[in-house]
DNA sequence: ATAGAATGACTGATCAGACACACATTTCGA
DNA sequence: TCGAAATGTGTGTCTGATCAGTCATTCTAT
């Protein structure tokens, strides 16, 4: 058999994709990314048929890493709020230790380059997250609001301590336990 | 180079960016917005120097509209509450009478067109609100955290409600309702 | 008549993807 | 065991398409 088409250089192109991401913006050509891969811009297109595939590919394979990384080592049979708050440092953890795997991530969400199968199987990712968040709010005061509602509002919380993480990294703990907090009050 | 005659051109350009950006991203030509706006594809240039210009351009005129859209007949001598939930009704009604320079208005947050200082004026048009915000969360949890922080996390909330809002329009008071609740919950 | 606004054909640069070829590995006949 | 054919991976040059921005010219108001 034929030497197969290594996974090794797939890997070495998404990676290098991203690092050309952060710094160029989705618009970087491909031949950019073979180059940084080391690889040359023709092969590119042997591992993905187009660059929009590239894309969709990537943005997978990293919503997929960050969500199992926040379900890293979970704990089953604690309470919500302890199981939660495990989760959401897996999760801020992952962002502080992957900032440009973030970014990608980023920019890759909102670009209209990513199809709309893509992010349902991204969102399909997160649905142990997701469910998390269900048992964490079953009292509060959002438990009649839609799921997906206050699924949006935990993101969007996430997010934003994320950036805010990266940005100040030397209180980078504080962020963390401060966006926490405020995610549960908003719960409860 | 020729200096414009017309204001009412250039608005028009504006807005024809808004709506072909809505529909085919930043990458849009020049020459499509010149197109929609009823001009030729070489005028487009007599009213902005650059594509990265008009862009620029764009953002900070949506953004301070936005800005003065919610500080619309802001009551001055009420309750903290009072005064922030008037804001808020004001941003959301804005949002969802304006979806597609909403729409735009994320597109542009995310590009790397936008320079710092155009960013910069536009958190200067935001001033206000996250004055008002200083005030509601005075005396609350969150009065340690990094005022940037919490303008932030106030701002991911109003996003993330007016997705949903835009995304479910016949429940859009009660969206409204239960972000503003969500935000205030976190604040105190 | 003239100054400045508006035009649209044109250009040079850029880029995704194709394609023809080079090269490595496996298969197989003798 | 050995060589050569077969199979499949990797390459990099090339091309057609796209697009921002230019410029020689025309239009319009005074």
């Amino acid at each position: 058999m034929a030497r197969p088409r290594s996974d090794e250089k797939r890997v070495a192109i998404l990676e290098a994709a991203t690092r050309i991401i952060v710094v160029q913006g989705l618009s970087a050509p491909t031949a950019r990314i073979a180059q940084e891969a080391g690889v040359a811009n023709g092969s590119l297109f042997t591992y993905f048929e187009t660059k929009t595939d590239l894309l969709n590919d990537l943005y997978l394979e990293i919503k997929t890493e960050m969500a199992s990384a926040i379900l890293k080592s979970h704990p089953t049979d604690s309470k919500p709020y302890d199981e939660f708050l495990h989760a959401w440092k897996n999760w801020m953890n992952w962002a502080v230790a992957h900032p440009e795997k973030r970014k990608a991530l980023t920019q890759l969400g909102v670009s209209d380059e990513i199809t709309a199968e893509t992010r349902f199987s991204g969102h399909k990712t997160m649905a142990p997250i997701a469910e998390l968040l269900e048992r964490s709010r079953a009292h509060g005061p959002m438990q009649k609001s839609p799921k997906g509602f206050v699924v949006a509002l935990m993101t969007s919380v996430a997010d934003a301590t994320m950036d805010f993480m990266t940005q100040d990294p030397a209180n980078a703990k504080k962020h963390s336990k401060a966006g926490f907090d405020a995610l549960w009050r908003m719960l409860h």
